[in-house]
DNA sequence: TTATATACAAACATGAATGTATGTAAACCC
DNA sequence: GGGTTTACATACATTCATGTTTGTATATAA
């Protein structure tokens, strides 16, 4: 079993990093061997080797394919304008996310693993930055959301943009956190949809 | 320097959680090796394997000194009937913890720790367990609050404080998770106190 | 006062992971 | 169809962390 043709050759990266990520959510970033994911990928270290020059790298690849998605649908779900509005479609986005994790194995393993299975230090500590200028974009594409439904009286005439925002931000934080959390399903995932209608509700003045 | 007396061996043992805490947060828990430990503290291994069996349970040691004398706070700030209203109680709870961590750099960084320096694999994941098991009681500590705020008629009447408590235990999840990411605390920090009463305040019914 | 346990330091033995270097057969290009 | 590059497998060298064992001076208890 030697050289493959290039399409071949790509379904080996993918598949390592398949592996990489089950490797990942078993042992952890840190404790998951080159060895290990070449094993589990049913290869040698030298095919790893080929394809990624070390596991940071496998790590960023197995990131960015579930990541960038993410950045995508929320301009998609949130800016556009269509027939719902403003708090229905935030409310949509959240709830779409949530629906992602259901549907989506790896974006689940992913998201479990950036939260609970490595550690931001060294060369993953610019990944923080990242991670922070992503949740900036987020609080303004819901601030935007916030000022939209004002303008339009949707909201209680005490409640100013900013603070919601950061509130349903930090509150959809915490809800991922506590989502991914319950890796068995049995505790809390179950009530997820009914808490983001919930918190939406207590913004909406009722028309 | 050899055999101490029984209050200088209690010191380096002391001496060591905090080196400990030092390296874990400046290289992560699996990379930072015993070695690191001795020298921070100014001791050999030697002195790190008397007193801690492994890294483990120096870790958890470093986690308890700070995880224990938040449990008791929780029960006296929120349970407890005092002169305040239950939604100043509970604000007062959430602003204290934020003060708490504001005051000691020791909570601090082993929050942040706990939350990007580690990874829950393994021995660690009962941890995860135990996370879970506190983050109940909160959220039930935070359910009587609510149901004893609905009784004495400060909630609006369309909130039921199931959803309620789970909103707050979420937001201040998220909350925390912030306050800890923004380790210079140029972006965050300064704002938090405000977002917690602007979401106290989304609750409380005008009287 | 002497024996013993304590609180470490220093030395040792072992294992394991990483990155690189080399080998190789098949795909690809001309 | 022959040379070159590709896509790996295999072998090698090095580094490094861990846990244990041994040594030792002193506090402590009898």
């Amino acid at each position: 079993m030697v050289r493959k043709t290039k399409e071949d050759a790509e379904l080996t990266r993918e598949s390592i990093i398949d592996a990489a990520r089950e490797a990942f959510l078993a042992r952890g970033v840190s404790r998951t061997t080159m060895e290990h994911i070449a094993t589990q990928a049913g290869v040698t270290r030298g095919a790893i080797y080929w394809h990624f020059s070390n596991k940071t790298e496998l790590f960023l690849a197995m990131r960015e394919r579930v990541l960038l998605p993410l950045i995508d649908r929320m301009d998609d779900t949130l800016l556009v304008e269509g027939s719902d509005d403003p708090l229905t479609r935030l409310e949509n986005f959240l709830c779409g996310t949530i629906q992602q994790l259901n549907d989506s194995a790896e974006t689940r393993q992913t998201y479990e693993i950036m939260m609970m299975k490595c550690e931001y230090v060294d060369e993953f500590e610019p990944l923080l930055q990242q991670i922070h200028s992503t949740c900036s974009g987020i609080h303004e594409k819901m601030l935007t959301i916030y000022e939209r439904a004002k303008n339009k009286g949707h909201l209680h005439d005490n409640q100013n943009p900013g603070d919601l925002a950061m509130d349903t931000h930090l509150f959809f934080s915490g809800l991922l956190h506590m989502w991914v959390k319950d890796t068995n399903g049995t505790i809390f995932r179950h009530q997820a949809i009914e808490l983001v209608k919930s918190h939406i509700k207590l913004r909406r003045k009722p028309a």
